[in-house]
RNA sequence: GUGGGCGUAGCUCAGUUGGUUAGAGCGUCUGGUUGUGGCCCAGAAGGUCGUGGGUUCAAUUCCCAUCGCUCACCCCA
């Protein structure tokens, strides 16, 4: 038997109106804040994310699904969305039209991971793009769309994490204190991070090992050498942050693993999902669109993983849904009556009520019982000696109640119905 | 890439110190009289016991391999 591919999941019709909840959801707040949806490709050439995201991150360097196709161009599977929004930015001129560009988009994306609880090869993210401004106002905002969506969900179990990367030369020179620091402790740091200290030293930061974290307790940390500006910006976060009443912790030690951040970092992170506790992430790039041949031009941005919320969402039992139901659902009482149940259903269906009936020529016990399972609200019997004399009977299901109508009126059927 | 756990009906799971026709609950279907649901009752369908090999008179059970799922590490949403 074939199966889903390793890491990919099929959303039957029982999960899907928790999707729209959520979907719904995104929207209508993103809507709120003005910001207006953007759609990707769902491949790009793999040089803009080699490019944007860093080719010596993990995502670049061993979880892309790249492949070559038949004109010879490498092609790569989105793993994130911000590369493929700044593109689009950049080849439309969209910052020719307003000076602040806002722009959110849900889409699926695709990593080659091993899956885990909350992760997979291929997940959804939600997430926004804040062009144009350089202003930590923007920044502000952009976590309280994160935040305000969580809320939205009902989710409780939240902590905002911030952090201020700096700029780049702020980074270089933390980085060589951060060595200095570790050179004669590198011996006693964990394998992966003896890996770290070499390729990426920021990410010891990021060690779940006691004896690494017992190491770099009491490490200078980069939030203490950015620069004024930097500093300044953070502080209008944080105000930022207090004004609109959301509760952040400032981490010091979140590095975050793209290449493109400067400025403000920030996560979300729910406690009722196992290892992989981000819900979301993101944090200003205002060096990114200028390395991707656009005109040097701020931007702040963050993804939220979908599977992850509505795993936290389900964990906390955050928000129920409606069953589904139907309106009517036509019992056939004469199994002679032909197309006289299809032609009913239709015009029904054609006056915008959610209208089934039975295909399998079954037992009116059978259709009933079917009725039921569906949620009809109205059963509808057509047969016997009532069709016979021009009328059925349309029965509420919840109340038992029936009553005689003629066929030939359906208009009546339908103020039953509306009533 | 590394490590742990688990694979028995559509789903959730029993079971076997190796021994006849492999079970339950839920779900599905049919029925409980002439044309009416939910509750209840009766019956039925549905299983290569993940796959391949080995040990044995005999394997769902023991051993090996393999595949799949899952959790964790790495990293990230």
């Amino acid at each position: 038997m074939i199966k889903a591919i390793k890491g990919t999941k099929d959303l039957l019709p029982a999960d899907n109106p928790r999707w729209r909840f959520l979907e719904e959801t995104v929207r209508r707040i993103f809507e709120n804040f003005n910001y207006r949806e953007i759609r990707t490709p769902i491949f790009e050439e793999t040089a803009l994310f080699a490019r944007s995201i860093g080719e010596e991150t993990d995502i670049v360097s061993k979880e892309m699904y790249t492949f070559t196709d038949k004109g010879g161009t490498s092609i790569t599977l989105k793993p994130e969305m911000t590369a493929g929004v700044v593109r689009a930015y950049v080849e439309h001129s969209l910052g020719s039209q307003h000076p602040v560009t806002k722009l959110y988009y849900i889409s699926p994306m695709f990593r080659q991971e091993r899956p885990q609880a909350g992760r997979f090869r291929q997940f959804h993210q939600f997430g926004a793009e804040a062009i144009g401004s350089s202003s930590p106002v923007l920044d502000g905002e952009i976590i309280q769309t994160a935040y305000d969506i969580l809320k939205a969900l009902g989710l409780q179990d939240l902590t905002v994490k911030i952090n201020s990367l700096g700029v780049p030369a702020d980074r270089e020179n933390y980085k060589q204190l951060l060595r200095n620091y570790l050179n004669d402790k590198k011996d006693k740091l964990t394998e992966d991070s003896r890996k770290r200290f070499d390729k990426n030293i920021l990410r010891i930061f990021d060690s779940k090992a006691e004896s690494d974290q017992e190491l770099i307790k009491n490490a200078p940390m980069l939030i203490d050498h950015i620069n004024d500006e930097s500093k300044n910006d953070f502080e209008v976060v944080k105000e930022y942050l207090s004004k609109v009443n959301i509760p952040f912790e400032v981490d010091p030690k979140l590095v975050r693993g793209l290449d493109y951040y400067t400025k403000t970092t920030f996560e979300i992170i729910s406690g009722k999902v196992g290892s992989q506790s981000a819900l979301c992430g993101g944090g200003r790039y205002d060096l990114l669109i200028e390395q991707l041949g656009g005109k040097p031009t701020p931007g702040v941005g963050f993804a939220a993983g979908m599977e992850r919320i509505l795993l936290a969402c389900e964990n906390e039992n955050s928000f129920t849904v409606d069953e589904p139901a139907i309106d009517v659902y036509i019992i056939r009482i004469d199994k002679e009556l032909g197309l006289e149940v299809s032609a009913i259903a239709s015009q029904l269906r054609r006056k915008n009520f959610t209208v089934d009936y039975d295909y399998l020529q079954r037992s009116v016990k059978a259709q009933m019982r079917e009725a039921n399972k569906l949620n009809a609200k109205y059963t509808l019997f057509i047969g016997g000696d009532e069709y016979k004399n021009g009328m059925i009977n349309l029965k509420n299901m919840e109340t038992g109640e029936q009553t005689n109508l003629p066929i030939n009126d359906l208009s009546r059927v339908i103020d039953n119905l509306k009533a």
